[in-house]
DNA sequence: CTCTTGACGCCGG
DNA sequence: TCCGGCGCCAAGA
């Protein structure tokens, strides 16, 4: 296991401040960091996403990815992720997170 | 420097 | 809605 690069780094510092109950695309993270694609974000949670909330990060059109689809929609559901009808993916409409802490009351 | 590899995104059909 | 195809970008060989 390779230590992260520097721009790794910046992608698990992202995905490390996703409120829970909120998610980002892979694409969005990329925007948020102004470098980078989707498919770089995707190889860094690929190699060292496992120390910060992977699930939090999911496809552009709201489904979890690849191999973890199962265990992601049981944590999403748990920290009451907004989801569609059944239960398969995440409505992004409501819960893409904008990048700035959530309102507090 | 060139080529390949992905937990991706978008645009048709 | 569900595919297929092409573009995308950091990393490593």
């Amino acid at each position: 296991m390779t230590l992260p690069t520097p721009y790794a780094e910046e992608v698990l510092d992202i995905v490390a401040r996703i409120p829970a109950g909120r998610v980002l695309a892979y694409g969005d993270v990329a925007r948020l960091l102004d470098r980078g694609g989707p498919r770089s974000v995707g190889l860094v949670m690929s190699r060292w996403g496992g120390g910060v909330p992977w699930w939090r990060v999911v496809r552009a059109d709201g489904t979890p990815a690849g191999c973890h689809a199962g265990q992601a929609l049981r944590r999403l559901r748990a920290e009451r992720t907004p989801l569609s009808v059944d239960g398969s993916r995440v409505d992004m409409a409501t819960a893409r997170w904008d990048g700035r802490w959530p309102a507090r009351s």
